[in-house]
DNA sequence: ACTTTTGCCTAACACTTGTTAGGTAACATG
DNA sequence: CATGTTACCTAACAAGTGTTAGGCAAAAGT
């Protein structure tokens, strides 16, 4: 009971941190959504700092599991494309709070769990990266900029935690449907 | 001189917020990069509140002068959707660091200032979907869901400010294009 | 009935926060 | 030389920070 409650407390973080941030969030504000006093949290965690890794370094693995996933199965390269993007797209929209911490907190986290993070990041992306080079050897993707090509797919995935809206009509699979069309073909009319 | 003191002092602010987030930046942090004291700042500005809307609504500003004229000025909807995302590139690269707190640090404006500044994202959002509603209706671009492929582009430009380096290789109008050629043609190769 | 555990509390510590008041030395202007 | 201005300072304020120590009533276990 103390691990639900501990969850309860993460969450409840992971709201607070989404619409304040980490730093302008206090430990007595949180206690206070959570009905509770500021030094009664501390029976569940160790730590605010704690509470900031919990989250990012949850979304993190998530990711990483995911990517590595697509990479190990074989597809083609629009298959590969299209499976992360979904898994990616899922994932923030299963949590879009705990998501924008993700994006936008991380680089408070202390200086060994962020050397982790970003660690973790670039994996990610090399993940990513590989996905596209396999486009390439199979001719199927436009040769140039692999880094570009990568940041900007990513840059379109991770935005969508600013925007979505769970109770809104666009369901996440319909949301990495479009992207990954967008991606792939662009907004030109194919003529 | 008070004037030039004060933009040093901003500026300095910009590199300071976008490493730590407004919130986790003090005064006195601050203070001690100017080589002052804390107090000593308050020669040159009002608050602290005062820095983060300087900041925010100096590249807000920029970015609504830009969308406004490619609008004005009458091309067809590629040409004014590669001139604004130029614009638009050109604008965050000449100012990575106040770029990044424009898109990170403007909800801890205050309520008044906060409103303000959504108004203004939601008018250059506007000018963007403008773009797009042209296109269609030219019959160039695809149709559908214009909302999606104006946040899908926002995401994309906004992004650049978190991994574009002054010192490295890519220059703006570089990536202007590449980004331009990306988002209207996509990663697939045309059969 | 007695003990242990749970789940929270109050109080406090040591420190940091933005900001104001008032002063002072260096310099410019008359 | 006298005056005003510039450009900074020190000191202080009231409030808020994360976190620890120690306590206490209710519930659970025996």
């Amino acid at each position: 009971m103390v691990d639900r409650r501990r969850t309860q407390i993460v969450e409840m973080a992971c709201k607070r941190f989404a619409e304040r941030g980490f730093i302008g969030s206090s430990m007595r504000d949180l206690a206070a959504d959570m009905g509770l006093e500021a030094a009664s949290l501390y029976t569940y965690i160790k730590s605010k700092d704690d509470l900031l890794e919990d989250i990012c370094f949850g979304i993190g693995n998530k990711l990483i599991a995911a990517i590595d996933e697509v990479n190990d199965i074989y597809f083609n390269a629009e298959e590969k494309l299209r499976s992360a993007i979904k898994n990616h797209v899922e994932i923030i929209c299963a949590d879009p709070e705990a998501s924008k911490v993700f994006s936008h907190e991380w680089r408070h986290l202390n200086d060994a769990k962020k050397n982790e993070f970003i660690t973790l990041r670039n994996h990610y992306e090399q993940g990513v990266t590989e996905i596209i080079e396999t486009g390439i050897t199979e001719q199927i993707f436009v040769e140039g900029d692999k880094r570009f090509a990568v940041l900007t797919i990513l840059s379109t995935v991770n935005w969508i935690s600013e925007w979505y809206n769970p109770k809104g009509k666009m369901k996440p699979n319909e949301i990495a449907q479009k992207l990954a069309d967008f991606v792939l073909t662009g907004l030109k009319k194919q003529t």
